[in-house]
RNA sequence: CGCGGGGUGGAGCAGCCCGGUAGCUCGUCAGGCUCAUAACCUGAAGGUCGCUGGUUCAAAUCCAGCCCCCGCAACCA
């Protein structure tokens, strides 16, 4: 039974809009998705919705409806943004799935037999609207609480815990062990520093049926449902053992041997792409659960920075927002695609400006990519009718480089550096066509055999181009090979390889890639 | 002593982990070319790589100290 290459995006809260952070993480996720599959493994790519709790139920409340209709209603917009975005997931997770509470209940289920739960009698301060307890370091220096937390209630419940206090010292021990577990490197200092300078406190699993409906209720008490963590970070683990995952279902239900498939197992992760905000949860709390759970770990959270637009924070508020959705209908997906991923490597935050977007398209896309392609195709449209010549091996050497350092690269995940790899051999393709001048020696029938080299090289380049750029820029990749008359995808890295254009092929149309778009 | 990120030619970034001609995109100036989306190519100007000290034959890169900017609050990744 193989082990599949399993990447998730963290989940997104269903009661809110997508936004450019979203869109960034899917992207990511999907490139890296894409790139696996490309370099010849198998990869399940997870993302999807968090359903349940109390701004949900209020929400649904407000609009009169049930709040599955209105989380129906809202997953609808989510799944039509990841396509939209053309990610290409195996799955798309909601939390209010059946298959997903029975996992949900069953991790419960272990991790309350295996005493790692207990009841308590909580007492203290509790923002209603942010659905969250509050301690004295949550005040501000006048005695105040923030107005971000809304009306703060006194309030007296009973509870379930999990303890994560007696859990430190191993945590430690793995992170200090597995360099990679976390990356970049400083998020797993900081994570390191955050274990080795407090105290964990348990952390709080429930809230009261009564006051909270919209949520999975527990398996030892049907008084409480679950509150976020053990429901939502679950859903990295229910969807592989809806899959029929091994692993999760032999640790989670005990089932008989029989039942249990040969698919391909998911679990453990291989990679959860998450935003720099939700760390603790993924690199402190997620691997506690899971030992608990008696599952390993996953093998690596890769953590995201956060997108500023004009140097200043997005904000809803003060209108300081990009629409993803806008940009693309303006520009096209890939566009969106190449700007985020080029502009911004996996770790640091960045910065949208609607000008070095514009730059970015006009210099590196149109000017780049685009014209290179175009010019090669048009030559050899021009000049041979469109009919590739006999092979040849110029720039061989060239793409064979751009094509390994792509390759190490995105083993690696460093998406934004085998886009400056690409863009290498797009300069060097350009270089090549105003040092071997093709346009002149179409004008001496005594080199004709000269300009057919100079034009294989040329149109294979644009051809092994399609190939590496697959993962980043799929429609554009296709939209290649589609000017190349080829047949099928350029999904494939082995494709890459130099020579696979026939001489004898004839190629169709040239047709501008992107466009420019001059201000009038 | 809260935690973290950053300070690289006019702008925006990469390089720093694994020291050794400071790279990319835009902008400026001067040439070339005409196949191509007024695109392409070449050259030039422009940088004390925040400051100070240390290690070293050699530091943007390693070490120590200091200065400045930004997050850690919100709709949120």
């Amino acid at each position: 039974m193989n082990k599949r290459f399993y990447i998730t995006t963290a989940i997104d809260y269903v009661n809110g809009q997508p936004h450019l952070g979203h869109a960034y993480e899917k992207v990511v996720t999907d490139v890296i998705a894409r790139s696996r599959r490309s370099l010849g493994e198998d990869a399940f790519f997870l993302t999807g919705l968090d359903e349940h709790g109390q701004k949900v139920q209020q929400a649904a409340q407000a609009e009169g409806k049930s709040p599955q209709a209105y989380c129906d209603q809202l997953a609808a917009d989510w799944q039509a943004f990841a396509k939209k975005l053309e990610l290409t997931n195996d799955d798309f997770v909601r939390t209010t799935q059946p298959r997903h509470k029975e996992i949900v209940q069953a991790s419960l289920a272990k991790v309350f037999a295996a005493g790692q739960i207990y009841k308590q009698t909580y007492e203290g301060f509790y923002s209603t609207k942010e659905e969250t307890f509050l301690t004295d370091k949550d005040r501000l220096p006048d005695g105040t609480f923030d107005p971000a937390y809304g009306e703060v209630i006194k309030l007296k419940e009973d509870n379930y815990f999990f303890k994560l206090g007696e859990q430190q010292p191993w945590l430690i021990d793995y992170l200090e062990a597995n360099p990679s577990f976390v990356q970049p490197d400083y998020r797993r200092n900081e994570v390191l520093g955050f274990l080795k300078n407090q105290k964990l406190e348990d952390l709080c699993i429930s809230r009261p049926a009564a006051r909270l409906n919209w949520g999975i209720p527990l398996p030892f008490d049907k008084d409480y449902v679950t509150y976020v963590w053990f429901d939502a970070l679950v859903n990295y683990i229910s969807i592989p053992a809806a899959h029929g995952d091994g692993t999760v279902l032999s640790a989670l239900k005990n089932p008989q041997p029989s039942t249990l498939n040969s698919q391909p197992s998911l679990w453990p992760a291989d990679i959860h792409v998450i935003g720099k905000d939700i760390v603790k949860f993924h690199a402190v709390y997620w691997p506690i659960m899971l030992k608990a759970m008696g599952l390993p770990l996953p093998k690596q959270i890769l953590v995201h920075g956060w997108w500023q637009k004009d140097s200043a924070k997005i904000s809803k508020s003060t209108g300081n927002i990009v629409d993803p959705i806008a940009v693309i209908d303006e520009w096209g997906l890939d566009a969106f695609r190449f700007y985020v991923l080029r502009e911004l490597d996996i770790g640091p935050d960045g910065n949208w400006t609607d000008a070095g977007f514009k730059a970015r398209y006009q210099a590196e896309l149109a000017n780049g990519l685009g014209n290179l392609v175009n010019r090669s195709l048009s030559m050899l449209k021009r000049y041979r009718h469109g009919v590739v010549p006999a092979k040849h091996d110029e720039l061989a050497a060239d793409a064979a480089r751009a094509e390994s350092e792509t390759r190490a690269l995105l083993k690696q995940n460093r998406l934004q550096a085998a886009l400056q790899s690409i863009w290498g051999l797009i300069t060097r393709a350009n270089q090549y066509v105003d040092q071997t001048k093709p346009f002149s020696l179409a004008k001496d029938p005594a080199q004709a055999k000269r300009l057919d080299e100079v034009l294989y090289n040329l149109v294979e380049t644009c051809r092994v181009l399609a190939v590496l750029l697959g993962p980043f820029l799929p429609g554009t990749a296709v939209k290649i090979y589609t000017q190349l008359s080829l047949a099928g995808a350029p999904d494939k890295f082995s494709e890459a390889a130099w020579g696979k254009l026939q001489a004898g092929h004839k190629i169709g149309e040239p047709a501008p890639l992107f466009p420019r778009k001059d201000e009038r």
